[in-house]
DNA sequence: GTCTATAGGCGGATAGAC
DNA sequence: GTCTATCCGCCTATAGAC
């Protein structure tokens, strides 16, 4: 008995990662807007209502692929950050064997651009144009989360360490700042925690530059320009220049 | 004859009108990759068959909306560093009555986001996920460009006055950084324009990120935190701080 | 869980009359 | 330029048999 249930929760799951690796093929050809559970259907040689046994709707279906995206990347950047927290145990000769934070963020900025590069329809299901009519449930924001908090960490860790200059903050932005420092970067101060906002959001322009197209034409050597500008950010959150030590 | 001639061309030029604001409509509704001649067509009151005679194609339709957004995107930018350019003639004191470079610099860019505030769904269209399946003709490639080219020449002005101070280059990046000088920024130095070209991508990254969600629960003061950035991003390419007179 | 059948739509594009 | 008619395809979602 347990075991036929075994094997059927074992089908059921198998079938689920079909229909959303066919879904996500079709993501690429027609976009988001245009997904639809009948071509996912056909693709996989089943009829279109017995796909409402594993997704009662469109949407659901949608908000699947859009948590498993937000959780592939905050894992590649969460992977990144642990692997320059403990890499090069041997080569490094300094008294401390740690990474300086400016090159863990840099790492972190590559491997998140790393990932969209290999999936960028599903980067542009997440960091893209909103889908039409399509409400994101609550489902959505702890995996959306998991990139910013990992920044968050490597600036709360450089702070602690008494190894962060505190930029410069508006007036207008300090209650906010202190609101976010609260509500998410507990341990940041509010300076660090404004530029960390900002710098977030410019790293996943350059992103979003790079592969919705506005550096055709323009742009050639697009990882060293990343490299450089992600650089220059962690700079600006109050992150010493990886070359200063 | 010629007045029969010239309310024809008139009636064309308005219908033309027409369905493009039907269509602009409908983005907002279901998004550019469902964008549909029938739709608007009916929406109008016309046969599906007629829009045809003004667009050979549903690409075409999108193409001249495509057109219209990065026009009017750029007039909106342009319009901010003119008017910078010649402003305050009476209140200011100094003997140069020009406004600052960092001033215009962010003055542009808060023309840009407040364009795409009013203007989400055209923003998207051409800021946002590519349309899968569309390929952008060459007719988008000028006025792609105008709000480039508006910071360009913030930043050669600057230059020109001897008032850039030059940012950091890496050495990778050198010779992609003197085929864009020559490319599209004569007359800037290649150091500016790496950190021009990315700080243009960081500017769209801020915008994306309130217009697209991402700042939900996260800012509130949206506006501050933007102003901060793109006064920092001037900073970055090298223009002096606005209080830095 | 999967099937057939069905309801009640939608789409792009073209031909040929007026 | 606009119309009707047409080709041929597509969709979400449900009901009810097996």
């Amino acid at each position: 008995m347990s075991t036929i249930r075994g094997a059927r929760e074992r089908a059921r799951i198998e079938v689920t990662a079909a229909i959303k690796d066919e879904a996500r093929k079709q993501l690429a050809e027609e976009g988001a807007p245009k997904l639809s559970l009948r071509a996912v259907a056909r693709e996989l040689g089943m009829v279109s209502s017995a796909l409402y046994r594993y997704f009662p709707s469109r949407d659901d279906l949608l908000t699947a692929l859009i948590v498993d995206a937000f959780d592939a990347i905050g894992a590649a950047a969460e992977q990144a950050a642990a692997e320059q927290a403990r890499t090069e145990p041997a080569a490094e000769e300094q008294a401390s064997a740690e990474v300086p934070p400016a090159e863990r963020w840099v790492a972190v900025a590559c491997a998140v651009r790393e990932w969209a590069l290999a999936h960028p329809h599903e980067y542009a299901l997440i960091y893209g144009s909103p889908v039409p009519g399509y409400i994101a449930p609550m489902d959505t924001v702890g995996p959306a989360a998991r990139v910013g908090l990992v920044l968050i960490d490597i600036v709360r860790g450089a702070y602690r360490a008494g190894d962060l200059t505190l930029p410069p903050l508006a007036d207008g932005l300090r209650a906010d700042a202190e609101r976010m420092a609260a509500d998410f970067a507990e341990g940041v101060p509010p300076e660090a925690v404004a530029a960390l906002v900002a710098a977030w959001a410019q790293l996943f322009g350059l992103i979003s530059f790079e592969l919705f197209g506005q550096f055709n034409r323009v742009v050639e050597e697009r990882e060293a320009l990343f490299r450089q500008a992600a650089g220059e950010l962690a700079r600006s959150v109050g992150l010493r220049a990886a070359g200063t030590a």
